[in-house]
DNA sequence: ACTGTAGGTGTACGTTGTATACGTGTCAAG
DNA sequence: CTTGACACGTATACAACGTACACCTACAGT
């Protein structure tokens, strides 16, 4: 018998095979071996499903967050120990956040998309900011932390730095046909920062470690924070 | 009659209109008064539009960018004069594309789809590395900056700080019906941080200012890629 | 035994992007 | 002047999507 959980469980799975897109309700009825319409008996529609997607994946980066009786849960009961530096406490989390949501390429584009945060994901973040508010930083600052985290709180970023491909050089160059290698010439003409950056820095060349530039950008974030507490800085004394 | 530039103009206001979902292809057409498959003798299709409206948005914001002939240009050409401290330029350019990028609510979605870059925004990327080496930076670390910059080198950050609804959660508390003043106290119990937040920052109790959020991240970011450079900094040495 | 309901099916509608075939006006070559 | 190709818009059509609605059917509670 279908529930919602095994729904969302057969829609987590097919997504990891072909992507959110081709998770289309037909594909995944089928893959359960049942009609289409069967599965609104069970979800709302496609974006609440997606929704319990995504709550089943914060689930599995942080199962405690699960047990969540607001009734008889204790204030702060959420919070994870930060016996250490609330910094390793956050970056360690986030970390694992990440490691959840690079095993599950869809998730990137399906909390992009999310418009309304379930109760899982309030828990998440509400985790977070317990960890900045024991660590001694200011309500103000944790606000200003969040913001700048972003989606970085979810362990990742839109890369943006796209990988040309010579073709595309070949392309842009006013529609005339030219070798790989005079494309690449007129590429380099065009685009020479990019091209001094790509042959000059460190493993650049071939692919980049996204791991690597994640935990570059994380560790500037949560340093800035940390020196902002530090310096008792303040939102206000700062408008302009 | 229509050309490509029409129909990308048309595009781009029609999105601006009614969303970029929305701007679908019939109603694209019956805006200009044409039929559906008439776009398609200017457009190779829905997503190669939506890259010629990206195109557009970044001419909007830097207009030098659109001469662009790699035979004749001189190396160095779309780089902005840089008098002042290269931080300073960045932070203007960068500025200046959030400027473009807001007036046009579409374009953040519009820029996280899009998997290819075209020469335009080559050219607009190149131009933001240009600035970064011209400030002494290394290679490596523009590298790296351009990273961590992510999507904020295109002016905005993808919000994940939702103000959810007291309906919320009353919805979230076990199906329960509570007046909102008890759903606001189960809320407190369940998100003791969030609460804490919300009604300690200043100016977080309504809506927060997006514009100083994303200056106070941009500060940080180069800031801290200056501070860098000061220092030598290089990726090989960090490695584990 | 009766009846409500939970959980599945079947059919159908409106909307999407776009392939394919078809016109028709313009302009260049013979 | 004719002709024929081509650029540009149209008409029709298809497959796929999300999902509303009506229906069946088996089991639970009275």
């Amino acid at each position: 018998m279908l529930t919602t959980p095994s729904v969302t469980a057969a829609a987590v799975e097919l997504a990891d095979e072909v992507g959110l897109e081709a998770m289309t309700m037909r594909r995944l009825a089928q893959a359960l071996g049942v009609t289409p319409m069967a599965l609104y008996k069970h979800v709302d529609n496609r974006e609440k499903l997606i929704d319990l997607m995504v709550d089943q994946l914060v689930l599995e980066m942080a199962p405690e967050l699960g047990e969540h009786d607001p009734a008889s849960a204790a204030p702060g009961a959420n919070d994870p120990d930060v016996s250490a530096d609330w910094r390793d406490a956050l970056r360690e989390q986030i970390l694992a956040a990440r490691a959840t949501m690079m095993s599950h390429p869809w998730s990137v584009e399906a909390i992009q998309t999310r418009t309304l945060a379930t109760p899982i994901v309030l828990a998440y973040m509400d985790r977070l900011m317990g960890i900045m508010f024991r660590g001694g930083l200011s309500a103000d600052l944790v606000h200003h932390a969040m913001h700048t985290l972003s989606t970085r709180m979810w362990g990742f970023t839109q890369d943006v730095l796209p990988t040309p491909s010579a073709s595309d050089a070949a392309a842009e160059s006013g529609g005339t046909l030219l070798s790989e290698e005079a494309a690449l010439v007129s590429f380099a003409a065009s685009f020479p920062n990019i091209v001094r950056m790509a042959m000059t820095a460190p493993g650049a060349a071939g692919q980049c470690d996204a791991d690597a530039e994640f935990g570059f950008a994380l560790d500037i974030l949560i340093d800035a924070f940390e020196q902002r507490r530090l310096s008792g800085w303040s939102s206000i004394s700062v408008h302009s």
